[in-house]
DNA sequence: TCTAAATTAATAGTATTACTATTATATTTG
DNA sequence: CAAATATAATAGTAATACTATTAATTTAGA
């Protein structure tokens, strides 16, 4: 099983990146350090040259893979959702109950981000907090419809489309899957910033979860 | 009636700004074009020097109202949640039935918006695209718990809090009435954009407003 | 109404950002 | 081992996000 799970790659569309990061050992630097150097800074404070500078490389190299900063940070959240997507396939694959595979789903979803020992350059802990800080940098921009377009955001969405098949799947009648689905994916990440910034904006905490909150929320709104 | 509303004015932490932008013609005209101008190129694109040529003024003299363009989003930010908290306060102030306020409540905060004739100089419709494209670029920054303290952030916290009073008057034995709050503000900005730029990841269109998905969704979370 | 104070406009300048281009030096591959 | 490719170093540009200074204009008070 190991030996199978060694293969997995999270495949991110090609027109995101000028040269494939996963391809050379300074792609994976630009990956690995990128992530800790957003986390650090914030994506906002975060230039090339910085990285450059904590690799030990120049900022025209970078430039070899990444057209810009926007690009690697929809390289990055894409790699994520794509984690996230993996995750969920395999938990849910052999569940027969769709309430208990909804369920699981939600909880994959908006649980606090571990370790994966899988992706070794990847600190996939970094990069959950990236996505709950930036994430909406990466599609409310002017440009939105055109990189949609071409394909920048399939992954997301493809995510999106599964949790709205769960949904259906336990409540045809439910006529707001695909809302319900993408309230639960972005306003997850709003929870998990709200208890770190606005307490008094959630009632999310050490004790109650953003999961809690959104399987009381799904549970009572599809079974009636 | 009117006479009394003529005198009404969105009252804004004394912090975000470095003049009274309410306090003279050039900065009504900052808050008037900023806003038409943000609209129109984004606030990525948006600058100061822009906004100079547009009003016919120079970028200098806009640095003497606020610090930085950060500060002029954050100002026409809770400009917007001030507005809409009136608009609440206003509509439900002679209600007595608690779900009926509520529902009234969630109409306010999640339809279209239309021109507003009070504030002749504020173009609300614009500024209704403003803060479902930006807002959240205005506290997704490494500043946000400092800017918090300042005060910057109170009037959406206030709203906010109402919305959860309202949602604990229907149903005290409702657990999570702050997160339930915080969903239906921030979900609806969300649900605004997808229906606009990502239409797959939503149910709601042309017939079928976020208004209902909400007032739906918390209907049926609170009356068990 | 005149003067002083305050405001605004114009100009210039700085550090940083977000790149591009060129060339030199490594490294890999066939 | 040569050729191809990748990377590093350097330099340069246009735009951004400001600050400082001074001049012109407006406003407010005696």
């Amino acid at each position: 099983m190991n030996e199978l799970l060694k293969n997995i790659k999270i495949t991110i569309n090609e027109g995101i990146y000028l040269k494939d990061p996963e391809s050379s050992n300074l792609g994976k630097r630009i990956i690995q350090d990128g992530i800790i150097l957003i986390d650090e800074l914030g994506f906002d404070n975060f230039t090339f040259k910085k990285l450059g500078e904590r690799i030990g490389s120049n900022e025209s190299s970078i430039y070899r893979y990444f057209e810009n900063k926007h690009k690697l940070l929809v390289y990055l959240t894409s790699w994520y959702w794509g984690w996230k997507e993996y995750q969920l396939v395999f938990a849910t694959i052999n569940m027969k109950d769709t309430s208990e595979k909804l369920n699981k789903a939600i909880e994959i979803l908006t649980r606090e981000v571990e370790q994966d020992q899988l992706f070794s350059h990847i600190n996939e802990v970094a990069l959950n907090k990236i996505v709950v800080n930036e994430y909406s940098k990466s599609y409310l921009t002017k440009e939105v419809d055109d990189e949609n377009k071409e394909g920048y955001f399939v992954i997301y969405k493809r995510l999106s489309g599964r949790l709205k098949e769960l949904i259906s799947d336990v409540n045809s009648d439910y006529q707001y899957p695909a809302s319900l689905a993408s309230t639960i994916l972005s306003g997850s990440l709003h929870q998990h910033f709200l208890k770190d910034h606005f307490k008094s904006l959630t009632d999310c905490s050490a004790s109650t979860t953003p999961t809690q909150y959104f399987i009381h929320l799904t549970t009572k709104l599809l079974n009636s």
